[in-house]
DNA sequence: GAGGTCAGGTTGTCATGACAACTGGTTTCT
DNA sequence: AGAAACCAGTTGTCATGACAACCTGACCTC
């Protein structure tokens, strides 16, 4: 042998604090991504992997979960586990606006146009499980790529976050980015995608003319605890952005 | 003790062939939906939850992992497992349009507009990974909901599939339904979703008007195996329909 | 009274072992 | 030659056991 290897190349870190299947999801998906890992391909069988990593079989597996779950491989039954054909991919993950432009090399700016503290309206109150009128913050970003603006997002956060989230930090970097930056993990979001036409001052700001249609993405954030964080109302000129975004079934029967 | 129950009344059939956890997953989803387990409450810790239902702890979790990727309940170290706060939540699920209208008691019905074969368009052979101009099945239907059009649908299916999706059929039920009774499982799908105005015979048929937005989706579905199944291109009137969907990141810091 | 410390309870991680179920190819039988 | 039976290889399910990491609340100390 001598060409068995390819993954074990990384090694496992058994002093990390990062969990060993986590560590091989990593390296597999480095694999899978970066090609040494062709697609279509077979992976070698679970219990090879184990025995070659010196970690038990189920540790292997729920490494390979964590892929299949992210749609990177596809496991089949008495046959073995293939890597999907490469494909574009935009994980359903909880991603950034911001943080997807930044890594397509779009340079991402923002313009801050509001920053206050307002009583929550009545659906932002429900949506953040706030008394109705509770103070909340508020602000509203155009965020622009490359110059040209591609989003107007007004957001409702809970008064307690006003620390966190400054006038300052929010004209630099991205609202998810600075969250996490607290240590607040969003866990959970429910968002709901819809159309309409414009009003006059959208129509304005977001440089389109009347009659062209814009996306709204409502979103609610929740963090590790499951308390809501965040309330997002946001508009997209439809002639320059779309939603991009890939679905796993359950694997189960 | 005695109040002690709950859960156990839907007991675990270990002849069945569906597995364990997958039954105790589908009990617990229904206690929590039907509110017998209150939201925000705790679940019984998973030791003793093993114990009174006679299986063992990592079966018990895997139970609660399947919720907990649904974004039904929110995992705690050192806590415990807690009841998301009630929500409508439409899970990120590949659903089918037909099915979630059924469910929500809409009254789906379809009209069937065009059904034959054709040469793929470049956009569709590249999704569905033929050759340029290879003949494939392509329909196209109306679907309303309770009598109202809701979406306007363009399919095309490699030609292999023309036996399963026949044109009688399609009249009556949903795509997707049809696939799986076919024993064709969908994996995975990545889709786009924007907006745009409709065309004249768009408006006509949606019974909008032209000034009106439209929703639109595109999406390509792959099976067990990763092969493509479906190109669908679908629009809907903006006003009548909207996309709902909940995200739940990975559970890993 | 404020703060730190500790213990108990909970989920997180990992190992080992065993058997079932499925797939695809090969062999055998008719 | 064709169909049925078998077999090797793989993933799927489940049990048991052990320890680590984490959070909360109670207790103790200062």
């Amino acid at each position: 042998m001598g060409a068995r290897r390819g993954l074990t190349d990384a090694a496992l870190d058994r002093a990390s604090p990062v969990p060993l299947y986590y560590q091989l999801a990593e390296n597999l998906e480095t694999a899978i991504r970066s090609g040494s890992l062709s697609s279509g391909s077979h992976l070698e069988n679970e219990i090879e992997l184990a025995r070659q990593l010196r970690v038990s079989r189920p540790t292997v597996r729920r490494a390979i979960a964590v892929l299949a779950n992210r749609g990177l491989v596809i496991r089949r039954h008495g046959i073995g586990t293939l890597v999907v054909p490469v494909r574009v991919r935009r994980p359903v993950r909880l991603s950034s606006l911001y943080d997807d432009l930044a890594e397509s090399g779009q340079a991402p700016s923002t313009r801050l146009l509001a920053y206050e503290v307002v009583p929550a309206p009545l659906d932002v109150a429900t949506g953040l499980q706030l008394a109705r009128g509770t103070r909340v913050l508020h602000f509203e970003r155009l965020r622009l790529a490359s110059g040209q603006p591609i989003s107007l997002m007004r957001n409702f956060l809970p008064l307690g976050l006003k620390e966190v989230v400054t006038e300052e930090a929010l004209q630099f970097t991205g609202l998810y980015r600075l969250l996490r930056q607290s240590g607040i993990h969003l866990r959970l979001a429910s968002q709901s995608i819809g159309a309409r036409s414009p009003q006059p001052r959208e129509a304005r700001l977001l440089l389109i003319v009347r009659s062209a249609p814009l996306l709204t993405m409502r979103r609610i954030s929740y963090d590790d605890a499951g308390q809501p964080v965040e309330y997002g109302s946001h508009i997209y000129p439809a002639e320059r952005y779309s939603f991009e975004m890939s679905v796993v079934a359950d694997s189960r029967t």
